[in-house]
DNA sequence: ACGTTTAGCGTCATGTTGACGATAATAGCG
DNA sequence: CGCTATTATCGTCAACATGACGCTAAACGT
């Protein structure tokens, strides 16, 4: 029997709102290989740590944050040979969406780190192949919006329905109607529960405080389709629906 | 820096539908641990092989056949200490869909290998974790049916709306009324295109054949959900003044 | 020919969705 | 103190989606 000797590593790809916008945590290496780049926190598994141990030891170290913070998930695991100049290594990713808190400083270990918006990171510019790791981290963030109540964890413990609707729209990149979206997260069993308090955000009216809800699948889900035109009964297109 | 070195290996949860049950590989293992016991299907990925390669050529070793001709996707990572007694053992787990072709006999390197019912399969009958492991795989390959096209990949390259039900009933353990599934799965912008031949099952009028359509996400989604109904004023009172 | 069986279309009441009007409750300003 | 701007929340309506189920079509066996 073979015996294949290989390093085992997790990556972070660890998200939160922070002005407005979707916000990635990163690290300035030092030393080779790509020196200088920046790159996702991540680290050696410890003999006799599970994974997830692992990923929220690394969450801790960069970030003063416990896994329940906020949400907290495996995300995917990459191994192609050559994906990291030293050798063999496998890693192990994982997600986590971040509530916005007063974190005590973002760096502690490494050379630099910072909370960059993930939309202005460019192709290429990420260490190893962490573009893809946090392409797929995004992907897999704003499906999950979709039919489970993550949103929250973007969130502190109480929020308002316009605070929720700005993750939607951040993490999505859409704008999504006031009223509506009012209307369906109030509306899903589950999702969100009044505290009782009201805020006055900025201007306007006060709203309601709301905390996350038990339900850990949305019902219905939230579903960011633009056109869900599909009804072709006949000749003679009625939209514009352009099934390219 | 600790050189952490452990032994990675794939396993394969391997899906099909055969004799109207949903069905999973599984191997008869000849040698310790876990003797006589049944476990996933699976082995080392050898050095410089990438992950999904190596549990393709797996999947090649145990069924002869591609991951082409079926769903192919990694499912998650397992890695806690213990769950393999000859060490630290990390398993990449990729999970496949796969039509009941005249597959050339399941076993071929093994003790034994068979296509057992996913629901016989009985908590602690499997070897390590891989009870685990196949309970992901079901539930993952279940949630996958509502929002893309997948249950294709059960399918022979054409196939009739009954066979695809048959999918959907067989995986979700439901049934489903035959009229509405034929208007929703043929309403799906790309899920399936009529191929222009008919047959006929065994009885009854002969079926339209169909091949897999273009699409990767079912719009609108087959949702299983028994009702949607959203009006319990029970304990934690949420909306106060939602309707009725 | 007739009954049985499965395929596929149609109808209807109800629920969900997007678009958007209307009202409520606050702050700022003259 | 009104007036206006702004945000929160409720309401309305048409279009679409869904479940329940009737009905016809096209094959088979006897």
């Amino acid at each position: 029997m073979t015996l294949n000797v290989v390093s085992v590593t997790v990556d972070l790809v660890l998200l939160t709102i922070r002005q407005a916008a979707l916000q990635v945590l990163l690290i300035r290496r030092g030393i080779p290989p790509y020196p200088d780049r920046w790159a996702l926190p991540g680290g050696f598994v410890l003999p006799g740590e599970d994974l997830g141990e692992a990923a929220a030891r690394e969450l801790r170290e960069e970030t003063g944050l416990d896994p329940q913070h906020g949400h907290f998930e495996q995300l995917a695991t990459y191994g192609t040979p050559g994906r990291d100049p030293r050798g063999r290594v496998v890693t192990v990713a994982y997600l986590a969406l971040l509530p916005d808190l007063p974190s005590p400083v973002p760096g502690s270990d490494a050379a630099g780190a910072a909370w960059r918006p993930a939309a202005e990171i460019t192709p290429g510019e990420l260490a190893f192949d962490h573009d893809r790791i946090l392409a797929d981290g995004l992907e897999r963030a704003r499906a999950k919006l979709e039919y489970t109540p993550l949103a929250t964890a973007f969130c502190p413990p109480e929020f308002t329905v316009a605070d929720l609707r700005a993750v939607y729209e951040t993490v999505w990149r859409t704008r999504l109607d006031p009223r509506n979206f009012h209307r369906k997260v109030t509306g899903a069993e589950g999702f969100i529960e009044p505290t009782g308090g009201t805020v006055i955000r900025d201007r306007g009216r006060p709203a309601q405080l709301f905390r996350r809800g038990p339900a850990t699948l949305l019902h219905p889900p939230l579903l960011r389709q633009p056109a869900p035109q599909a009804q072709s009964s006949r000749v003679g297109g009625t939209s514009r629906s352009s099934d390219l």
